[in-house]
DNA sequence: GTAACGTATCGACACCGGTCGATCGGTGGC
DNA sequence: GCCACCGATCGACCGGTGTCGATACGTTAC
């Protein structure tokens, strides 16, 4: 399918800094009277709010959550679907669907072995990701 | 309001760890036939999964993503609603809706400061949901 | 007091996304 | 060949949420 779509966190990955870019808005003329101060520094554009947006977004469901840590949790960090289905409590499509969405996010990959599907943990990915949230918001 | 809706964060960075608890789930006896391995430790129990969700739910839609990186941004880091509005390109009710939900997530401060509402990152928040993000699925 | 201003809340709308049962495709065993 | 099994896809339902204009609230200026 559409390759766009699989490449949620590796675009943002890849990206050497989400910090890059959009040099300062046009605030720069204020009336002066009270508030509104100017940046400090360059904020994180639209482009590249829309990538963490779609990386948090694989992450903002509670059985994603979950799938995600059965997974790691298993020996080889990784599980078929048979291990996943019964700890979540959901039937077997919906589980599909969200391991689809962990997959199109980078942080799972699949892989077809006999009649079983394994999902498998994408080493580091996780700790990109947090990567990334610590340094797009650097206090 | 409600103490329990702002306290998104805090309750998930508070929590020792999100890897205590469950037990190992009822997959002890198996086919044995292929597939389905268990587990080799203890995955995130369905209340941790749902803070971790919540927390991750605020980072989900790009207008917060650039609200926060803007008021990250600014020095002092905080920024009042009239510094936000212009650059997100959204009507006031909107931003300040989206303000609210920071806020929730323990992510942003709220500051009534004569007629202007001053909003401030929390020092370490982004951070420490960065670092249980990378703890909950250790690998 | 009244007026102007900044912000929060409300109500309505549209759309996205989680869930399911039903079905399809592929693999292995017979 | 046929059948059983695992998993993905499809279509539908529905609750959640992002968005807006209108309005209410609180603060400052006059």
């Amino acid at each position: 399918m559409d390759p766009m779509t699989t490449t949620a966190l590796r675009t943002v990955t890849t990206r050497p800094a989400v910090l890059t870019a959009p040099g300062a808005l046009p605030t720069a003329g204020r009336t002066a009277t009270a508030c509104c101060t100017d940046l400090a520094r360059p904020a994180v554009d639209e482009g590249a709010a829309q990538d963490l947006a779609r990386a948090f977004r694989a992450l903002a469901d509670p059985t994603r959550v979950r799938l995600l840590s059965l997974v790691a949790s298993h020996a080889e960090q990784e599980a078929c679907v048979c291990d996943l289905t019964e700890p979540v409590g959901l039937s077997q499509p919906t589980v599909s669907h969200h391991l689809k969405v962990l997959v199109e996010a980078g942080l799972l990959t699949r892989e077809q072995r006999g009649r079983w599907a394994y999902y498998a943990l994408v080493p580091g990915a996780v700790d990109d990701l947090a990567g990334l949230l610590s340094r797009s918001f650097a206090g």
